[in-house]
DNA sequence: TTGTAAGTACGATAAGTTTCGTATAAGTTT
DNA sequence: AAACTTATACGAAACTTATCGTACTTACAA
């Protein structure tokens, strides 16, 4: 697979990577009871997948033990980064206010999240000048 | 289509749903204009993306005039809504502060955007309270 | 009225994703 | 060692998306 579409996870693709990212190098019978906990799948499927990943060098895999131990090549800032913005362009024409809008107008952001933002944005412009 | 799909549009999908929030209702021809501003793309490919969309229930179409009209039946907001949660949920395993953090430290919000940001969070805490 | 331009309709293809059945291999237990 | 259990390998089916060729239709212009 071409390097370009390296950064691009499907839906699936991502699950997989978020157990990763969150637990660290996992055997295919580790994520897929992670994934269980969300929706139902195969085991071969999610076998599968990670094969997929690993073919196209999303995933790098250790296969000494038995039980094959994969460990992601993404990284999850810069891929964050890379589908962040993509969704930015693709969602909300590329305006990160009208993104940040909705998203805090959402009444899911809690009270002491949006104090944290702005002490983000402090810090930022302090930085900054 | 079943309407839980209704608020997946898919990247082709999202682009003329851009363009028709943008401008209002609009003909295929025009659609298809401003998609190639961006990108190399067939007209008759717009035009079954269009007609699929219709068939989804994502457009209505008026077929008074030759030049079939077509207005969006998924509003902006809620659009945007549904697809900003699911992509929280997706990239950042639902958590808006690493998400908002990630595009914050991003060098491309400039600082009036930031200005802006901290005026909303301003104006939301006073709501609240 | 005949032909040209600009539409829509339809169908097919190609590529990618997701899904899982079945086969096979490697350990474990009895 | 035989029977289980737990892995991986492989391939194919079912979907979805995107793309466009071709055919047909409608308007208008020469």
């Amino acid at each position: 697979m071409k390097k370009e579409n390296l950064l691009k996870p499907t839906e699936a693709e991502l699950e997989v990577l978020g157990v990763i990212w969150g637990n660290g190098p996992s055997t295919v019978r580790f994520v897929h009871e992670k994934l269980l906990e969300k929706k139902e799948v195969g085991y071969t499927t999610t076998l599968k997948t990670m094969q997929n990943m690993a073919k196209k060098g999303m995933l790098k895999r250790d296969e000494n033990k038995r039980s094959h131990v994969y460990l992601a090549v993404l990284k999850e800032t810069p891929t964050q980064k890379a589908l962040l913005n993509r969704f930015l362009d693709a969602a909300f024409g590329g305006s990160a206010m009208k993104m940040v809008m909705q998203l805090l107008g959402n009444s899911k952001t809690s009270e002491a999240e949006l104090e944290q933002i702005r002490k983000l944005i402090d810090k930022i412009e302090k930085d900054k000048s």
